[in-house]
DNA sequence: TTCATTTGGTTTTAATTTGCAACCAATATA
DNA sequence: TATATTGGTTGCAAATTAAAACCAAATGAA
């Protein structure tokens, strides 16, 4: 979290949120659903400063809501947002690469099935609009309207190697 | 980088890996062409010593393959190994979220396209064996081979929470 | 052939961040 | 009233990072 990233690219944009290890656990712990501090923190075994800052930026960007348990006592939930919700993909994609390349086929700790099968879940991949897996060479990436010159260049020298 | 995670988790055993900023940024660097030592420290400002020492690990992990280019000498070029491609669902993913959730719609940086078509990408989402979009309550988390005790606790509160 | 430049680093140092333990205020419980 | 629990904050030592200087091997230019 030392330095942030000035560049304009969405990937760093997410870095400079979640930029350290120990917000990704958190976030891990939102969606298992653990809500209060403690759990979260004998959970992850991150110290309690950290905790207590990441929690802070988690809250700012929006991400987490803080809310009074009990009743307007020193209890609190840290609850996912709609926003914090969507980073259920990226979480999902890192799950799934921890299974296959962290522990390996046989020795996963922790499966994913679709619920009405009992099946394993597909691995996440990109869907073209009818329903076809799309390879990396079949998608563009190309400057959007945020784009900075330098992204601009960036692209047009990425696209022609390829 | 500091702490390494003990527990049984995918999530966490990926964070082993790349649990700082700087490994991401790397890997954006090979998805979208860089290979040189040079030229991956231009484009992310990442520090020299510390670039010299995440491509350790990367190489190390058998995310990228060190190559000797320009014969037997000082130039190298880093490229992603299968492993390492594997990670595209993942970098997809926070890419679509960085677009929609930190710059948002109509400022995005970099725009990912079906090449076929022109049309955006979807967003990255579980499917079902049918094709159909799985929410995350049609998805479930159950202890695989590899769990620990740990894990199995954890995971029976986190179902019967939900 | 000599000299400068580029590449891919390593070393050094200072500043920042982390992990850990101690402490604390506000409730809840015995 | 005494004790425990929750959700932190504070202070300090240790680890990590950023920045800059330095360096060896190979390439290119004169």
């Amino acid at each position: 979290m030392a330095k942030r990233h000035t560049h304009t690219c969405p990937i760093a944009g997410v870095l400079n949120i979640f930029g350290d290890n120990w917000t990704w656990l958190v976030i891990r712990e939102a969606f298992y659903g653990a809500t209060r501090f403690s759990e979260i923190q004998r959970n992850t075994g991150i110290a309690k400063n950290v905790l207590s800052d990441r929690l802070d930026v988690l809250v700012n960007e929006g991400i987490l809501v803080r809310e009074d348990v009990g009743e307007n006592g020193t209890r609190y939930a840290y609850r996912l947002t709609a926003k914090g919700e969507s980073l259920h993909p990226v979480l999902l994609a890192l799950h799934q690469w921890g299974n296959e390349h962290v522990y390996g086929p046989g020795n996963e700790p922790c499966l994913l099935l679709e619920r009405a099968t009992g099946k394993p879940l597909q691995p996440l991949a990109p869907i073209s609009r009818d329903g076809q897996r799309l390879t990396r060479a079949e998608i563009e990436t190309r400057p959007g309207p945020g784009a900075s010159k330098a992204t601009v260049r960036r692209l047009a020298k990425a696209e022609s190697s390829d």
